[in-house]
RNA sequence: GGGCGCUUAGCUCAGCUGGUAGAGCACCGCCCUUACAAGGCGGUGGCCGCAGGUUCGAGUCCUGCAGCGCCCA
């Protein structure tokens, strides 16, 4: 904007504005750590992964980071909000074979160097969008201190922590079951999968008992599976040991049908006699129960498929099936068992299927070498930190859920078949079975001393490295000066979806390696849907952009408008008419400011001012209520209500009311009450454009600088302090307000045009007139008055429409104004209510229990309350019979 | 099966420590009143899911039930 001659726009406009305001704020040192401050305030933005853009999820959680850290900077302190991305291994790496399959290449055609270069340059494209919004967004985030987690700094901290916990025995190598993506061909953790209902089958096959001569009543025995392929693999059929039907059969053999080999029948408690038939085929290499029963009866584990879950070539696998995809094979497996006449039914089953959240492919448990984190050692000091409280979840409820997965913690396989990410730092040698790990690359063996050593081809789980982000991005393990001043982080904020994924490894990695908790607070938001309640995603069609909606309607619209929804709930529905309607707010902000400006004279703003008129003082102690109730607010991180109280203030109280009654004043000859007014006006304005600096930055810095001129920066401005507090002119004001608002309520009901004006009579008391008769032009002005009338208290008028106030009541006299019938009417309605209020308020007092035992404050006001009911039932029933009269 | 959450105006949702229900949008009426029609003023609209209980008093606390959603197994 050109200052300070040229008229600012009637609408405003944010494309206008904003731009310009980011480029002054990234041109300076607003966003950077304030080196002198005593008291220091951090937030870790969770990284971004380099998938792509950002959606609105990301703005939400964004913008409320950034309303902390603005506000924490306000107040002094010396804030750091790092900035970083995250390599997101599986996620990227897909992304990444999916345009490269649009090209119709594999990632091995590329060979793993190649490949891993074409995702390097992804992540720059991917992090240069986000980037982009960020700053889009005005997120104050420390640009200087940007980091990823493959940078070098985070890469070596994550060597570190490796060789650090395999040699305290924390990290050991395994051969267990794990959950295997067969497209993406990779083991990927408990988490990753995804469990939901799907229709399929429930094949019922009959396994012959060896031995059994025709004759016997018992020939076979029947199983039922879902997945009748895996039959292939079968090491036993397991019944349950009290199972009446079966127990002559324990220890017998079945033969395998298909197969041409023998299993045992085995005693296992795992089987519940009531589903099915009782009879469960174990496959120990294909399933997680069938894992456990195998190991309790020394079954062999027989593995059937390949990598990508086709049926592989050993030897105990009859041939025909070698080499078939899963489904081909069951497909094969159930015709030929039907040929053979041994399926004996088929059953319609819904069954849990796990997929993988990523490719979207059926899980394979899958016998597989894999690295692991012991991690009971880890859990148990994260989860007393918090229950001792060194860390708090806001709101509370879900510790619930981390003490959930916490305490029933697996060991966690970290070890990913990607290319993408941190690879192992482990060596195998050609030559001894010794595994040298080392935190740099080893040229011999560290057990026989061969040259013949070759890395570990995988890499690490993402969250291995993203658990050590709160301190990696400080330079650890140097033990920066960083570290001594933001760390622990004062909060973290983030989505319940990740509380197991990142929070619990952060909290675990944290303690084990810095000694400390890496945030107090963990404050958990919602998840953004969409005005359905659909969860946005790309194929739904229904993700809204953030950088859409602020070209449309603005950043600071839409920041304001996520503050406001950032309610403790599970998840907020966004719909574009709030973001609409906060638009139209900036714009009256924008305008309001425009008056101000206008009739600012030579006037500057001043926190002390002591102003004589009600309307002024009222108007100051309201600022001041405001900033209190914003301060509590955003203190215990309940956004939503400091976006209320900001709106309610700023268009209920500044705009609506204190602006028009200004007016009286700002227009009138008395200019000391004038400069007065523009004095208070300019402050207020002053005090609610800090108060608001977190949540809308752009306009607000607009047009603070405006107010003091081009040097001013709100953005390192102080907080809103205390303003003058006065009670008595705030019920003054407010009895002033219940006149206007009576009057324009009787105008309004008897459609009296808003241009006209009236004549109005008010009788009161000679107290009560005395503070009234101050305020008489305003209240003329705001009730739009021709003339106002003094009437002693107890007055009564006849022909006029009444609004009995507690000590005041205002008569509108009719003549040429208002039918007599649509009064009578409008008392006959108020009357109703009143009566009803009168009767409750008289059965509660009535209540001698309740007199007694209620605060006494509580019966004054019922007693209070029941007072004014009863003389404002008196004034309209006066009134009722005179204009019945008439 | 275990756990968590939600159910308040036509729609989307607030309602913290219990004291006679609020906002935005929508709707109806009157207005282009010199900051703003992206606006002003007024108004309609709620057995606060159901049933019990605690209490002088329950949208708010407790128990049960129903429906919806999420997490874990």
């Amino acid at each position: 904007m050109n200052h300070p001659a040229s008229e600012p726009a009637k609408i405003y406009d944010p494309q206008a504005v904003e731009p310009a305001v980011s480029d002054q704020w990234l041109n300076s040192d607003a966003f950077k750590p304030k080196l002198d401050a005593d008291e220091h305030y951090s937030i870790t933005l969770p990284p971004p992964n380099v998938t792509g853009s950002l959606h609105m999820g990301h703005a939400f959680s964004d913008t409320i980071q950034d309303i902390l850290v603005r506000w924490q900077r306000m107040q002094g302190k010396s804030v750091l909000w790092q900035l970083g991305l995250d390599h997101a291994g599986i996620a990227t790496q897909m992304v990444v074979e999916r345009q490269l399959d649009a090209q119709g290449i594999h990632r091995r055609d590329l060979g793993r160097e190649k490949f891993v270069e074409k995702v390097w340059d992804w992540k720059d494209e991917s992090g240069g969008m986000i980037l982009g919004q960020m700053k889009r967004l005005g997120l104050s985030l420390d640009w200087s201190r940007e980091r990823f987690t493959m940078d070098e700094v985070s890469s070596n901290a994550v060597r570190e922590v490796f060789v650090r916990l395999f040699e305290e025995d924390l990290i050991y190598r395994g051969k267990r079951l794990v959950n295997w993506d067969p497209v993406l061909e990779t083991a990927v953790s408990d988490l990753e999968v995804v469990h939901e209902e799907e229709a399929g089958h429930f094949w019922h096959i009959q396994y012959p008992i060896a031995g059994a001569s025709t004759d016997d009543a018992c020939k076979h025995v029947i199983v039922a599976t879902t997945r009748p392929e895996t039959m292939l693999g079968d090491g036993a059929v397991a019944v349950n040991p009290n199972d009446e039907r079966y127990k002559h059969l324990i220890g017998q053999e079945l033969i395998l049908p298909l197969c041409n080999r023998t299993i045992p029948v085995v005693a296992d408690d795992y089987v519940d006699p009531e589903f099915g038939t009782g009879c469960v085929k174990i496959t120990p290499a294909h399933d997680f129960n069938d894992y456990d029963v195998g190991k309790r009866h020394d079954l062999p584990v027989i593995n059937i498929f390949t990598n990508r879950a086709h049926i592989n070539d050993d030897e105990i696998i009859p041939e025909q099936y070698r080499g078939l995809d899963r489904y081909e094979a069951r497909e094969r497996i159930v015709a030929d068992l039907e040929a053979e006449g041994l399926l004996y039914k088929v059953e319609a089953h819904e069954h849990k299927v796990g997929r993988g959240d990523r490719s979207h492919a059926v899980i394979e448990p899958y016998l597989t070498d894999q690295w692991y984190v012991a991690i009971q050692d880890l859990a148990d000091p994260a989860i007393k930190s918090v229950e001792d409280g060194d860390i708090r979840f806001v709101p509370q409820h879900w510790e619930k859920t981390y003490f959930e997965w916490m305490r029933n913690i697996q060991d966690w396989c970290i070890s990913r078949q990607l290319w993408w990410g941190h690879r192992i730092p482990a060596w195998y040698c050609a030559d001894c079975d010794h595994i040298t790990v080392d935190r740099s690359t080893p040229e011999y063996c560290g057990g026989c001393g061969s040259k013949q050593i070759r890395q570990d081809e995988d890499v690490l789980d993402t969250w291995f490295s993203s658990g050590l982000w709160p301190f990696t991005t400080l330079g650890w393990p140097e033990k920066t000066k960083e570290i001594e001043a933001f760390y622990s982080n004062s909060v973290l904020v983030t989505g319940f979806d990740i509380i197991f994924f990142w929070v619990a490894r952060m909290i675990m990695m944290g303690q084990k390696f810095t000694g400390k908790v890496p945030f107090k607070d963990i404050y958990i938001h919602a998840l953004i849907r969409d005005s359905e309640g659909q969860k946005m995603s790309k194929s739904k069609g229904n993700v809204i952009d953030p950088l859409q909606i602020i070209e449309e309607y603005g950043a600071d619209a839409l920041r304001f408008t996520l503050a406001h929804m950032a309610t403790p709930g599970r998840d907020v529905k966004l719909d574009v008419k709030r973001i609409e309607s906060n638009r139209n707010f900036m714009n009256k902000i924008w305008n309001a400011a425009r008056f101000v400006f206008m009739n600012r004279g030579d006037a500057v703003p001043d926190v002390n001012v002591n102003p004589k008129s009600d309307v002024n003082r009222w108007v100051l102690s309201e600022l001041n209520t405001t900033a209190r109730e914003v301060e509590k607010a955003l203190a215990e991180y309940r956004f939503n209500e400091a976006a209320s109280a900001l709106y309610n203030f700023i268009w209920g109280t500044y705009c609506d009311w204190y602006v028009e009654a200004a007016k009286v004043s700002l227009y009138k000859d008395d200019e000391t009450a004038k400069v007065e007014t523009q004095v208070v006006m300019l402050t207020v304005l002053d005090g609610w454009l800090r108060l608001l600096h977190p949540i809308c930055p752009f306009i607000t810095e607009t047009l603070f600088q405006e107010l003091h001129g081009p040097d001013a920066r709100l953005v390192t401005a102080d907080w809103a302090g205390s303003y003058l507090a006065d009670e008595q002119a705030v019920s003054r004001m407010n009895r002033v307000m219940d006149v206007v608002s009576a009057i324009r309520s009787i105008r309004g009901e008897m459609n009296v045009s808003p241009g006209k004006k009236i004549v109005a009579q008010i009788a009161v008391s000679n107290v009560v007139r005395a503070e009234l008769e101050i305020q008489q032009k305003a209240l003329m002005s705001l009730a739009r008055l021709e003339s106002l009338e003094w009437l002693p208290e107890g007055s009564d008028i006849e022909g006029a429409a009444v609004a009995p106030l507690a000590d005041v009541t205002v008569f509108l006299p009719l003549a040429g104004l208002v039918d007599v019938a649509e009064e009578l009417a409008r008392i006959e309605k108020n009357l109703i209510k009143i009566e009803k209020d009168i009767v409750s308020l008289q059965g509660r007092l009535s209540n001698s229990k309740f007199v007694d035992s209620a605060p006494e404050a509580v019966v004054a006001k019922v007693r209070t309350d029941l007072d004014e009911n009863q003389s404002k039932q008196v004034e309209l029933k006066a009134s009722r019979e005179r204009l019945k009269a008439l």
